[in-house]
DNA sequence: ATCCCTTATGTAAGCGCTTACATATTTTTC
DNA sequence: GAAAAATATGTAAGCGCTTACATAAGGGAT
């Protein structure tokens, strides 16, 4: 047992002369109070220096005001930008953000679900909606309300966007721009419904067009530019060599650019690149870069926001779908051979 | 007070036909107890679905197993590199990492500190070392081992780099290649020692090679790369353009290097430009980005070590300096007129 | 002034765990 | 084989707060 260095709620009690019951409404419920009764307490708590004990208070209340995300990785623009936005939404409601990653690994997923529920977090966000059964009971089990981010399982609620639909605008642009060898460069599909589905809706909209996507133009390669140079690579040697390119997020798009420039292909002269996402940067590589934007800061504010009406009462475990956008900028031009 | 839904340990004790005490030391400290005992304890908790309740641990215990970080902001990828690790570090110690961030501002700073604290973290991170006094008072009083990041103030433990190394690192490189007139584009001063002290390193190594640096050539932007577009706008409008440009963080250096693309002026061969970071894109911009190399990732795993050591019983304020070093790319090239 | 209804404050029972201390059990020692 | 030492388990007192319930105090209406 540690030695009692701080002023306890106890303590502003007996100094303002009132019950331990009245100095914690003073905190919580102010407005029950008389206001010279709360004028007391609070004099009191301010001269012997209190500072609130929000463990106490959770064990007792049962509501600790945090949430929990796990996300696969804390540095990627894409969620940093989400989480800035939910930290300061958060914060606005007096909450407070438990973070945990897991760099796409299912079992690390489950393991930080439960260390943040162990913590007694008044709810948790989760990044798409495939997950192992174990992960899922996990939080069922908990009772604590869930929201999912960017894509999700139907049986909870989600906020996010139709990354299917991305993939097919990112396609469809190129194909109207006259191009028909399309080469994509994805993340790795495997633990990843977000690339999952945005890969699905660009092989969809090509056959819709009757143009097929063979094996050979598709690339996984790790999300973060060096893989998109990497992929790049490996698409530019093919004999048909595509006359544009995809990359299902922006950095491997930039990579691509990135790769193209510095072996002197023109982009989008000799070829087209587009990516998806929309990240700050993507405006400013040369050439800019045509992308689908996902608002990825507004994902924050809005699953923060059905988090906080979750937990306040409301049973319905609603989608919420953001729109998105293809951004056409420099980086792409028409296929006319 | 809610209904009791989930399995306590006390459920589990009895059903292990054990007292709480010995349920409660299975958990924590099982080599204490019998091989047989500590089975019958894990089987019991395993069959009614057991769940550790942090909250009340910490309570009890006055460790908490979390610690708090206070960082400006989460959605720049230097902060983001840095957290990332700061979070596998402590998840692979069992410890869950509180977040919040306050976007440069000493008030939100505060107000983040303060309720990480009442939530019992064992330990707070914060970034740099200048800061209201109210803010180290906070801190002292709670007894909370604090290390500081990036640079810091002398009476707490710090992990970091010299800032001000840096500066004139990368001012003296761009001397070496015959610069004389050199704008500095950095971030806002205000409430920012790293860039502080990055500035004062700039000016100091040109003083010291006794050329000046008029107020004109420095301005004040966002740390981003629309605030490096800014910036390099301004002094572009010089009278006496500058041969050279330092953006004290890559961001801004980056952001120059696109203002310049997108106006036709060559990196180099009409302007240098550098930066301080490191940061994973610089390599793959065009030109490639002349900088300094500052660890981030090393920052992390660093200041989670030292944290740990505090937390242990250390009562040394250690401040560790990282090497940093000059990382010559090609956007920077030799001045001779 | 009496009764009833608000409104303000007090009393005390936990929340689920850890741990100092006491007691029981086993192992070692001579 | 008994005493001493070491090990294993139990007992119970909190940790600092919230809140259901009880009580007291203030305010009309009659």
């Amino acid at each position: 047992m540690r030695r009692r260095s701080k002023a306890s709620l106890t303590d502003v009690a007996h100094e303002a002369g009132v019950s331990l019951a009245t100095a914690s409404r003073a905190l919580s419920q102010p407005e029950l109070l008389r206001a010279d009764t709360l004028e007391r307490v609070r004099r009191a708590a301010a001269k012997i220096g209190y500072r609130h004990d929000r463990v106490a208070s959770t064990l007792a209340s049962g509501r600790s005001s945090t949430i929990g995300v796990v996300i696969p990785t804390l540095n990627s623009p894409i969620f940093s930008d989400t989480l800035q936005e939910m930290q300061r939404a958060l914060a606005a409601a007096d909450y407070q953000l438990l973070v945990a990653s897991h760099e796409y690994d299912p079992a690390g997923e489950f393991a930080a679900a439960e260390k943040l529920l162990s913590h007694g977090v008044d709810g948790i966000v989760l990044v798409g909606g495939s997950r192992p059964d174990a992960t899922w009971q996990l939080v069922e089990r908990s009772g604590t309300p869930v929201v999912q981010m960017w894509c999700g399982h139907p049986d909870h609620a989600c906020v996010g966007v139709d990354n299917f639909a991305a993939g097919r605008i990112v396609a469809r642009h190129l194909m109207s721009l006259g191009h028909r060898r399309i080469g994509v460069i994805t993340g790795h599909l495997r633990h990843n419904d977000r690339q999952r589905e945005r890969f699905r809706g660009v092989c969809e909209a090509m056959e819709e067009a009757g143009h097929s996507l063979p094996a050979s133009y598709h690339t996984e390669q790790s999300l973060s530019v060096p893989g998109g140079r990497i992929g790049c690579s490996i698409l530019l040697e093919l004999t048909d060599r595509p006359t544009a390119l995809i990359g299902t997020v922006d950095f491997i798009a930039i990579g691509a650019i990135a790769e193209c420039n510095s072996r002197g292909i023109s982009v989008p002269g000799d070829i087209s690149i587009a990516g998806i996402d929309d990240i700050e940067l993507s405006a400013h590589v040369s050439p800019s870069l045509t992308t689908v934007h996902i608002p990825s800061r507004k994902i924050g504010t809005e699953t923060v926001a059905r988090m906080l009406s979750l937990i306040k009462d409301e049973r319905r475990k609603e989608h919420v779908l953001l729109p998105i956008e293809i951004v056409d900028r420099h980086s792409t031009a028409a296929f006319n051979r």
